[in-house]
DNA sequence: GAATATATATGATCTTAATCATATGTTACT
DNA sequence: AGTAACATATGATTAAGATCATATATATTC
């Protein structure tokens, strides 16, 4: 656990290795997944201007994270230009991640919907794992995956991996 | 066509008025929508820190949209801390906004998914707009407010005018 | 002011995904 | 090797929302 919605935030994260889950527990009793850090990128930016963090961080694998402190990279971001471009475009990134997911989801199909994370590279982890980031439930995906695969659109590389089925080129 | 996928990048936009389109094109093919902007709302931020759009974006009605210059956006950053801070705090909220949509979402309960979208004040025009953006038919979305307005949980305040209900306090 | 278009609203039916159930394959631990 | 825990996978049933249909209120246009 890197840290927990509600405790006071102490800056963002680097992931060096592993996997972070950023879920949000809502008062109806919902978990969703807000975000996945993977390897190489940061995580909780937007803790930088709120007192408190709104969502759990919980490593799914074993994982080593860098906490960066809100006060340095503030101080940092003023005086280094370069430095502070260069987090911008972590930010906007970040911004299209929501989008592509917001539009995701916007599919009704549960076959249509699934077909389409698997296109924008959702299915890294597991499908229980995809299930939760797109808004279905496992078995729903799972059925999704077998009918797109019976229909030739994807190919099955194994228990539990499918990919875009590649017409001859 | 504001611009197209693999264009050199001339700065974000800003959408005066109407709608538009960003669809991005995966390598088996594949059209997926990225987002799609409404009047008020800035799209391709990312745009300041690649060389080339990575999506298409298209109107899909009669559309006046601000182009603002890449470079001159980015000077004003390095020179001005105070402008680059507000910047920044703009995409951060961004993100937030993002997760709080994602959040309704993620409400399997057309029922509840409409009362938390009212409870967050999505509710501003209309209720096939609303609807839209919660992912919902507008007949469901009407069902959700008349079923909420009979637990008395929201109040009907006018023909298509919801509220939530205030108990004595 | 009449005609047209659009938003609100609700009923009836149908489709779809959730839920519940069960089986098997895989991994981790002892 | 045996067991526990979990992921994958699929079948049966159910519940919920989509779809189709219709009515009325409001707004817009000529």
């Amino acid at each position: 656990m890197v840290f927990r919605q509600g405790e006071l935030t102490r800056g963002l994260f680097f992931v060096q290795s592993g996997q972070i889950n950023l879920r949000r527990f809502t008062e109806a009793g919902h978990v969703i997944t807000v975000h996945r850090a993977t390897q190489g990128t940061l995580f909780a930016e937007a803790s930088l201007f709120s007192d408190q963090y709104h969502c759990d961080a919980q490593c799914i694998t074993t994982s080593v994270v860098v906490n960066i402190d809100k006060r340095t990279i503030l101080k940092r971001m003023s005086d280094d230009s370069v430095f502070s471009q260069e987090f911008y475009e972590c930010l906007a990134s970040q911004i299209q991640t929501y989008r592509q997911t917001m539009e995701i989801l916007a599919i009704k199909s549960a076959k249509e919907r699934t077909l389409a994370a698997v296109a924008a590279g959702y299915l890294t982890g597991s499908i229980i794992e995809l299930s939760s980031q797109i808004g279905l439930t496992h078995e729903a995906c799972y059925r999704a995956l077998r009918s797109q695969t019976n229909d030739g659109v994807l190919v099955q590389a194994g228990r539990g991996e499918y990919a875009l089925w590649h017409s001859s080129s």
